[in-house]
RNA sequence: UCCCCGGUAGCUCAGCAGGUAGAGCGGGUGGCUGUUAACCACUUGGUCGGCGGUUCGAGUCCGUCCCGGGGAGCCA
């Protein structure tokens, strides 16, 4: 080729109708009925079809087509035009068509495929529209979330990921070696470190990849996800409840602002989602107990909402639903207790609608030296490792309140997903390691 | 960790009561000037998850281990 036309995305091929244009990117389709021939290709961006008509294009790339195979790589040059009948809306009449690699024979047909192969390609998976859609609202909900924060003036702060020890006590932690100096912990939390963050900056936030090593093997659970953190000084309760709920409407009506298109694609019904608009339920621990138990749930006071329970719960409301105020003995240490109820801790749990679960947790912390010291003797929890902790509540201390959210049960919940394993681009589950 | 279900061609599966393995899709070859998971013809393709046992004979029955899926507990 000789001539020179400009290289665009087909995302923006409809600037470009009744122009020459090269695209590159993979074959997604192919179809052939002898003298015209189909290339639909993508290039991550989006879909455009090829149409080659023997004699419109050099005898050598209308022959080349014969070699292409699913996602082999292409450059494709044409006359861009508006067709309704072409996928993406969009073909180009091929005046040239070059190879760039030719694919070995591409293992995901478009059939139905047993989920434990498709984790196994994993690396390949992510190329269907499916998975590219699930990822773009991915990416939206991470941007929202900074955005969120950054507008209310909460400054990110980087917690560790090697730690010295566990936040809460689980003994469900991943180990590994650190030098000469013993075991590191790889985090479950930045909150304590945000703690002390909150009581430099204020309001601060922090968001990246924690780890649990929890044999848990549900639609809901990997051994690493991404989580977003946020403490506030000076927040009470009441104020983390006001929080959380902004917070989460903020990033569904980002969502449903941008990424209709692959809300669409997921067949994701937004009807749903559009509930959040209205105010979100609260609900005392005690209060749902009482409801649960009028659905002809059996449970009693103290047991701790399992899943079952929080589905019958969620469903009971269009719109996600915050429980406040758990008994404290099944709660964190650092958990303040409820000074109208010594029994009960000022917590939250956010439960998503539809049975999506919890997506956030979150309390007022203890600030008084005192009785957080008695809480780590109930918990029997070692008190040195937590000295630094503990001088946030000497040097200044002051009510605070914090909550974490969970990335990929969030980006479930919004894409109707059915396991987090495809919120995530690649997911660590409890018997999965690979890709 | 516990409870259920499964492992047969590259993929999705069938294989009845034990008698030596099949379909569709994919791949290959040929045909077709508007295909949409194209269509038509022909064709390729398997240590039936591993090991051990019962039997004249095991994909099929038994034991055990491995792997995958679903669920529980715990959590985001």
């Amino acid at each position: 080729m000789s001539e020179y036309f400009p290289i665009v995305e087909i995302s923006r091929l409809s600037r470009y109708i009744g122009q020459q244009v090269s695209l590159r990117g993979w074959v997604a389709h192919l179809r052939s009925s002898g003298k015209i021939r189909f290339v639909v290709m993508r290039d991550g961006s989006g879909l455009a079809q090829g149409v080659l008509v023997k004699g419109h294009l050099p005898e050598k790339d209308f022959d080349a087509f014969e070699d292409l195979t699913l996602e082999s790589s292409l450059q494709l040059t044409g006359l861009v035009q508006a067709e309704p009948r072409a996928p993406g809306g969009y073909e180009l009449q091929v005046t040239g068509l070059t190879p760039i690699h030719i694919a070995q024979e591409y293992p995901i047909q478009p059939k139905e495929h047993g989920v434990g192969f498709l984790m196994d390609q994993r690396h390949l998976w992510l190329r269907s529209p499916r998975q590219q859609a699930i990822m773009r609202v991915r990416d939206e909900v991470c941007r929202a979330c900074r955005d969120f924060f950054h507008d209310r003036g909460f400054v990110l702060i980087d917690t560790p990921i090697l730690t010295p020890t566990a936040c809460e006590g689980t003994t469900n932690l991943f180990e590994t070696d650190y030098l000469d100096r013993g075991k590191a912990y790889l985090s479950q939390s930045g909150q304590l470190y945000l703690e002390a963050a909150a009581m430099a900056l204020g309001k601060v936030y922090c968001f990246g990849p924690t780890f649990r090593a929890e044999k848990s093997k549900t639609r809901r659970h990997l051994t690493e996800f991404w989580m977003v953190e946020a403490e506030a000084a000076f927040y009470t309760l009441e104020d983390l409840l006001n929080l959380v709920e902004d917070f989460v409407r903020f990033i569904v009506v980002r969502v449903l602002a941008n990424r209709e298109p692959e809300l669409t694609l997921l067949e994701r019904d937004p009807a749903p989602l559009e509930a959040v608009a209205r105010p979100f339920p609260r609900i005392s621990y005690t209060d749902a107990v009482a409801k649960l138990r009028e659905q002809g749930v059996e449970m009693a006071w103290g047991d701790d909402l399992g899943g079952d329970e929080e589905t019958a719960l969620s469903r009971m409301f269009d719109a996600p639903v915050m429980v406040h105020r758990y008994p404290r003995q099944a709660k964190a240490f650092y958990m303040k207790a409820d000074p109208d109820n010594p029994d009960l801790a000022l917590c939250v749990d956010m439960l998503a609608p539809e049975g999506y679960g919890e997506i956030i947790g979150g309390s007022q912390r203890e600030d008084d030296l005192e009785i957080l010291l008695e809480r780590l003797r109930e918990h029997n929890l070692p008190r040195e490792p937590l000295e630094w902790y503990l001088d946030l509540r000497r040097y200044g201390s002051v009510p605070h309140s914090g909550f974490g959210l969970g990335i990929e049960r969030t980006v479930a919940w919004l894409c109707g997903l059915k396991h987090v394993r495809e919120a995530i681009p690649f997911p660590r589950l409890i018997d999965r390691l690979y890709p």
